[in-house]
DNA sequence: TTATATGCAAATTATTTGCAGCGCA
DNA sequence: TGCGCTGCAAATAATTTGCATATAA
């Protein structure tokens, strides 16, 4: 499956909706694809800051809600309060596995349950659009430290 | 499968912290029990207002938080930004099923996604001990509708 | 008696909104 | 030259915390 090229994708989305490519999207497009983990809105204003001193914590909070929109963010609630963003280029969707220690998490996809959670949906008469599933264990690092 | 007896295994969690039973705590884990629909902390306080006019927002917090360590309550989040709560009276974990236009939601248990679930946490090292797995789509009545 | 629980109000945290001014199409 | 965009600050919403008082064991 081929990359993304998100800036035109953003851009495009953002035409239809009669809106505006800025430069303040443009770097925060660049700067969530940049990242290696999963950032809330608040760690991501911070990283910005340091391109561009004068943005504004709406403008990213603002634009995240248009990426995800657009289909290039991807909202993950791990039921901290807070939500994190992984930017979505490859159109791989993945679930995610979270050591509840050390917040380490990896991103697996599974056909198997994909197609079950499809079945369980037609069962019950609903049209599946999307889905959340969030595993939570400790890792094999984290079960190696003494409690 | 049995249904709990709440009522004891709430007293037998508190007395096991040093911490006792009270009048609200025993008001909120009833209301909580006699709920048909999901609710949020809010929506439990303006129902136990009812009952006691003096309860403060503190204490349910507080009481939802010891429930569900205690096992009793479940939090559910559906992204809606509060968190919702589910007595969990009879041992039986479940996943929901959730209408993204008018919110109905059923339970399910899937014990083939269930196992798969723990394959993925073991094939990753993780020893798997929780998850949350919500499916959002559209239920019949609603496509009924025109949109 | 004495540690724990409660209600209240203030504090926090995450996020949204109103608005005056700025800047691209 | 207008309509969308931005930063700022104030507004919300959900939840937590500090504290003086009340209460269970």
């Amino acid at each position: 499956m081929k990359e993304k090229d998100t800036q035109k994708i953003f851009t495009e989305y953002l035409a239809k909706q009669n809106l505006r490519m800025t430069s303040q999207r443009e770097l925060i497009l660049k700067t969530l694809c940049r990242q290696k983990k999963h950032v809330t809105a608040e760690q991501l204003y911070e990283q910005l800051k340091k391109t561009d001193k004068s943005i504004g914590h709406a403008t990213v909070y603002r634009t995240l809600k248009l990426l995800t929109e657009a289909g290039i963010a991807r909202e993950l609630n791990f039921g901290e309060g807070s939500i994190r963003y992984e930017p979505d280029t490859d159109n791989t969707h993945h679930d995610h596995l979270v050591c509840v220690q050390c917040g380490e998490n990896v991103e697996f996809f599974d056909e198997d349950i994909e197609k079950l959670q499809q079945a369980v949906a037609e069962k019950y008469g609903y049209e599946l659009m999307d889905h959340s599933m969030n595993l939570y264990g400790t890792c094999s690092k984290c079960r190696g430290k003494a409690d």
